[in-house]
DNA sequence: TCTGTCCATATATAAAATATACGTATGGTG
DNA sequence: CACCATACGTATATTTTATATATGGACAGA
């Protein structure tokens, strides 16, 4: 035991101290018993613990009394990733996790476009995953945009997989009713009711599984100069990116590019990209509604 | 300390136990094991201490060999938030998490629409974030999609916050060069050099602070009933929703929204809302920009 | 210079977790 | 049907970890 790997609950204090040392600049004593609830000579040692395995990580400042990362600083305890630090960022901003909770501690002013409403039920969404886990069917009381159907109506769907449109999440499910795989979203189930057999498995979705090569390029209103911006902001090489999309994606990733319409026709200064082969995509796209 | 509240790491695995419950439908001794590395014994008498923390919101079923949630859940340990479901899974979609660092044991398939490309620089970040912390400039090699500066070059920005376009973040800064307040994309900063004297703070930049209320309607195209769905959809009371937008940001929000443009004109299918107000909405973001 | 605050450390004590062992119930297998 | 593997629960002694309390040093600011 004592010679295995650190406990749960050191390591989780090691990586604090560490993402501190190397997101904020610097870590206190006083940070550690806050963060977890520890006494005071237990947070002592943690720093001295901290020290002696990632030695020339840390260094005391006596004036501004904290630890600040030192020059060399090599990260043991978490990965040097700015997303680790960017997530915790965005989910401070939209309202979804407490500052209590984050590790950050100064965390800068920062607004998100768009948060989206929350409005999922709770008992929908575990109902809907203990079906998918279950392999079976469920009813739910959906809210259709289709205008044969203006009032929520019972559903029979066998849930197999979620799907994200970069907005709001949807279910992929087998619709007993109309005999297809369809897109449900969350927010719109106002009510589940029993599980039953299943439809269809999600072997069986095509779509789901099929994957349409999206060859996205510069919009050619652009300069070079700004193509090769664009180019480099969607790691394109040869000028082109290739974006491997589930066909059931399909029209998400389009609406999300601005590519649903005629993108060439667009400002090049809103719509960076547009598709290399539009006639292609715009029939891959038919041919997954149709 | 014995009679005060949990210590962090029993409430951590408390927290596990109600999560797995919930979301998952079941928990196991095992499954702690593997999660926080402790002893068979101690998984049992986690177990048994979360029962008499939460009576009656786990129940042993013998035949599965696992606690399986009871009919009269109520979480003593965590907000029933389908979002904090939904943002784990949403981060493993999109790689940020690794399968063993989530709490999820079963996730469903999961399909996230583009994926941002990871691009921002950790030095970067960490030298932006140091010097928006102490208030002082700081150097940048940029590239700007201004067509007079296709090659990268070196500017001095005061950064101040943060704003994410619901794609990207960036850096809302006054720029020493151009005597004005601008955003810098993170993935397009380059490199960084010596902080130097502040230009201008945060408390200046109007445009930061000042607010335009977005009034958005469900597209005039749609039936009644479909509008009646996006106006639930979109939280509107009345036909309407009023977005509190701050200026800085208005320009990510219709561009997100599908406002830039003339959204009346679009397929009501695609393009849910509309601006009641476009021209007003027009003039705003041209005053912005201006 | 004095005071408050932060760090470090030492010792005895309390709490938490472990190793080990033994007993029970279940489902599947020969 | 008996047997085995596996999961749960619990008891005891032991080890590890953390606490309370106290002492000392360094520094910034009044």
């Amino acid at each position: 035991m004592s010679d295995a790997a650190l406990k749960w609950g050191v390591e989780q204090r090691m990586e604090f101290i560490e993402f501190r040392l190397f997101w904020e600049g610097g870590v206190n004593r006083s940070d550690i018993i806050e963060r977890f609830g520890v006494s005071v000579p237990q947070a002592s040692k943690d720093l001295t613990q901290y020290q002696e395995l990632a030695p020339e990580n840390a260094r005391y400042d006596k004036s501004a009394r904290r630890y600040v990362a030192a020059d060399g600083f090599t990260p043991v305890f978490l990965r040097p990733d700015p997303d680790t630090y960017l997530v915790q960022l965005r989910q401070l901003a939209e309202g979804l996790l407490a500052k209590g909770e984050s590790w950050l501690m100064t965390p800068p002013e920062a607004e998100v476009a768009l948060t989206p409403r929350r409005a999922v039920d709770g008992a929908v969404l575990r109902a809907v995953l203990a079906a998918l886990r279950a392999g079976c069917s469920i009813q739910v009381r959906y809210q259709s945009m289709n205008a044969a159907r203006p009032d929520p109506v019972w559903r029979t769907i066998s849930p197999h997989a979620f799907g994200h449109d970069s907005f709001r999440w949807h279910v992929r499910a087998w619709c007993h009713d109309s005999q297809r795989f369809k897109d449900y979203l969350l927010p719109r189930m106002l009510d589940v009711g029993p599980q039953g057999a299943v439809g269809r498995t999600g072997a069986q979705d095509l779509m789901w599984h099929e994957v349409h090569d999206l060859t996205i390029i510069p919009h050619p209103g652009l300069s070079a100069a700004q193509q090769a911006v664009v180019a480099r902001d969607f790691g394109m090489t040869d000028g082109r990116a290739v974006l491997p999309v589930r066909k059931a994606m399909l029209f998400y990733v389009l609406r999300r590019l601005g590519l649903l319409e005629d993108a060439r026709a667009k400002d090049p200064r809103i719509q960076h990209v547009v598709a290399e082969d539009p006639v292609g995509t715009a029939q891959a796209w038919q041919a997954v509604e149709g």
